[in-house]
DNA sequence: ACCCGGTTGTAACGATTGTTACAACACCAT
DNA sequence: ATGGTGTTGTAACAATCGTTACAACCGGGT
């Protein structure tokens, strides 16, 4: 059952790199189980328990958070080869953070905690990688915390732009508004002014999801500034 | 050398639980340093690789972030058992986020990450609690950004207070209003009058640090609402 | 060419928060 | 008790952002 998904498992996180050879020997007599939901069923809701490593083998699901006042909110999208909530599966909390739910026909390959340490345990690689894995989970989200903390919108704008352009003049942003200003956890009108008032101050030219700097100091002053 | 600290290294989050015992035949053979730095020394900086995994055997260091502008901003102040920058060991970034430096004298253990993995794989116990370790880590960060995406203060301070009364109407908060001013990202003042405002409104009784909430249902119905 | 859904541009107004400055208070050490 | 230091309370004003509503624009499908 697993033999035809063993490429799928080489992309994911924790099975990088490793040749699907080594993981079927790596797997093989090990507890572990591939499990079929449905469009639209509920894997897991926020709160239950986490104890199995999971990566998608096909199919697609979505992570939402219910709200407290009962609003859905779409948090992420994960499709084949990627891990569930590989940073819930230890630590204090071991609970599922959100909802997740089969946007179509998905298979899961599942594996549970207390096994997939003692196989962690038993590759070098595979270890590594999880160790990888969380790690970036962990240095995303520092990022985006320092990120949210810049004290106004231009400044958000400044360091997104002079990130984004790696040193290119002009470039493009293939995201829209309302994805950015999700992004930066504003409003979307808002997020539109600040674009048109840095336009005409000149720090800017920007046409819809084309940006150009003209000055890279002007933008990097202001950041040095506030 | 070590022996002497060895019940400090059985407090940190990577040995906890572990015999001194079996510390040291883990150690026992091992590439491992101890290495003092004197108050004021600058033990790492920004930027510079992170190779090795670090605790603090005695005196205490500082994390701090030199800002866009310049300004100095302390993040937090680590002593003995702790460890350094344990989410930033691996992953893709490896490099320190802040300028690590001593506070007082200051003697630390440390190991090579490669040498490290291995000493991981050698025993099921430290494992589980390095990943622990940085599961932790990034579940304490995604639940800040959730914290810090509430619209307002005031929804802010609700489930600050909700979450800190833990069922008691009274309780006495040990922080003071900068240091809750700083954990909420909003200036000092702003706070303050927000709390003046919650007492006028009856939403809670609150004299300096004593909080005292006479109404919860009232508290949770303004965090749905908005 | 036309319509349509989604995206972007714009404006007015209100709500929230930052800034600055100072007074009142608590606590500790002398 | 006194003074010093840090914390809390308060006020006025400015800056920033959210909200709402609507117009203009784009691209794809018919």
């Amino acid at each position: 059952m697993i033999h035809e998904y063993l490429d799928i498992l080489t992309e994911s996180a924790v099975f990088y790199g490793i040749p699907t050879d080594d993981i079927q020997n790596l797997l093989d007599g090990k507890l572990c189980q591939v499990k079929s939901f449905s469009k639209g069923s509920m894997i897991s809701q926020t709160g239950t328990p986490c104890e199995y490593i999971r990566i998608i083998l096909d199919g697609q699901v979505a992570g939402e958070m219910t709200d407290l006042s009962g609003k859905i909110l779409k948090i992420e999208d994960l499709g084949p080869s990627k891990m569930i909530a590989p940073a819930f599966l230890y630590g204090r909390r071991r609970t599922y953070p959100v909802n997740v739910i089969a946007s179509v026909n998905t298979l899961l390959w599942q594996m549970h905690r207390d096994e997939f340490s003692k196989l962690l345990q038993s590759d070098l690689r595979l270890l590594n990688n999880y160790l990888d894995a969380i790690s970036n989970r962990a240095q995303f989200l520092s990022e985006k915390i320092r990120f949210l903390s810049f004290p106004t919108l231009r400044a958000k704008l400044c360091f997104f732009f002079l990130q984004y352009s790696a040193g290119n003049s002009s470039f493009r942003i293939p995201l829209t508004h309302q994805q950015l200003s999700e992004l930066f956890g504003v409003a979307r009108p808002s997020l539109t002014r600040e674009i048109r008032q840095m336009n005409q101050e000149g720090l800017i030219n920007s046409e819809r999801d084309m940006i150009n700097i003209p000055d890279f100091s002007k933008l990097r002053k202001l950041l040095e500034e506030k």
